[in-house]
DNA sequence: TCAGAAACGATCAAAATCAATCGAAATCGA
DNA sequence: TCGATTTCGATTGATTTTGATCGTTTCTGA
């Protein structure tokens, strides 16, 4: 890492703030006081203009990040547990992005993890049909493609044949999928059959499917079936995962990360 | 690296300043004085050419890059603009939308006024290509269909052959759209050949098509056209328009709205 | 409910940065 | 070569940002 000699300029300050209130979830001022090095009355002023421009709520003591209002309570250890699992199987996930390669990102807040590290990446295709990845994407990062189609609300992703009509006329390196639960009879299951449509287009057009799934959602079943696991290449879960999994996927083929 | 014996040219050296601006996100004055070996007044005059220009965004202590996450106001000062008369123009449009009608909604800030409005009916169908109208109707309103593509960062929009993909498929009632320019010589003219080209597929594949630009707008002719005068039914603008254009095309058979 | 502690907002002075101006140097065209 | 024009660098006063201080508000625990 490099070592500023000068202060660092208004903006990347800001932008800097905003992270740290994005990955903590909250942020106290004192906290941020040390982290930039600079007075309070400096941290108080952006924090007033970040509030200002939707970036961030303040409260008594620091600020809170919006998106965690939209997720989970962040403040439930619960939830905050699995938020840490999920980063760490994103920041795996991204150690299998090659150079110059194309990947799908499916919707799901485990592939949002993957999306903000893809952010950095400039030399890659990303194609999603998740809204909330895009919007991550939006400002800077690699080359995006969107799948259209109809927007599915409840999953800020976009469902549906019009999505295919994009989707049958790419093909990606590796897909990086989501998924509401698995398990090893059923399979991988989700909650919405067109959903689970898109999912299956995805996963035909791909050269890898890499499956992310923290093992909160093992041996969930959900309504609409997705595929078996002969679909899948590699799954990237958590060392929580029961062992028998590991054991039967890995026989089956499947290579099992558990970072 | 080789040493240049000789001072850069200034378009030279204004190219190394914006590369260096974009590289890093950000980058402060004394930085760049120290790697082109200028002085500060220098670097200034040239930052502010750049500004200008539209290549960098100049902030206290140095200039942050355009393409970066650091300067999100690009495009929200756009919408401050001339907003008043936008918004004019948006509620305007909205009394056009019928019972459950389907409407497609163009990039561009005057468009996203509409969306905002649109986001109280539930009624109606909206198809955009424009991310930000999909964030702002992300949340709660109409049924939304996206349009996929390739993702075009500096208008926000969704372009190219992948788009069409989806837009062939169906059939809108009416076409808002917006425009970087209107003449009456050369009708409706933007940026980038891409975006010309969706908004052609666009318009055929629309009931009528309305085109919402405020004045400052016409006589304006930029680079790739979109169409002709024939394809536009309706002209939705502000009283500022020169009297010559509103008399032109009521004569051609399209109606003008002045609100 | 009350008191002490922590955090907050307002204000002001210091430091950094900026814009304007002027003169020197380089470049260009005749 | 000469004069006009442009580019560059230095100086100076203006502006912006920052950090410290202080009175006020909010939170916490008894």
């Amino acid at each position: 890492m490099i070592q500023e000699a000068h202060p660092a300029l208004a903006p990347e300050r800001r932008d800097r703030i905003r992270n740290l209130v994005r990955d903590g979830g909250v942020a106290r001022v004192e906290d941020l006081r040390k982290n930039l090095k600079v007075s309070v009355a400096t941290i108080r002023r952006d924090l007033e203009i970040l509030e200002e421009e939707g970036k961030v709520k303040r409260v008594h003591g620091g600020a809170v990040s919006m998106e965690s209002r939209l997720e989970e309570s962040v403040f439930d250890d619960k939830t905050n547990l699995a938020g840490k699992q999920k980063k760490k199987i994103a920041e795996d996930a991204l150690t299998l992005v090659g150079h110059e390669e194309s990947v799908f990102l499916d919707g799901g807040s485990t592939t949002l993890f993957l999306a903000r590290l893809l952010k950095q990446r400039t030399d890659i295709t990303v194609v999603t049909n998740s809204v909330r990845a895009m919007e991550e994407l939006a400002d800077s990062g690699p080359r995006v493609i969107f799948t259209g189609g109809e927007f599915r609300r409840i999953s800020q992703t976009m469902v549906g044949p019009l999505s295919t009509a994009v989707l049958e006329q790419i093909r990606v390196d590796k897909a990086f999928m989501g998924t509401m639960g698995f398990c090893l009879k059923n399979g991988i299951t989700t909650t919405d059959p067109n959903e689970a449509y898109v999912k299956r287009v995805v996963a035909e057009n791909a050269g890898q499917v890499i499956l992310l799934a923290d093992s909160t959602k093992a041996d969930k079943v959900s309504f609409a079936r997705v595929s078996d696991w002969d679909q899948v290449d590699i799954l990237i879960s958590d060392p929580a995962i029961p062992k028998h999994f590991t054991k039967t996927l890995r026989k089956r083929g499947i290579k099992v990360r558990l970072p």
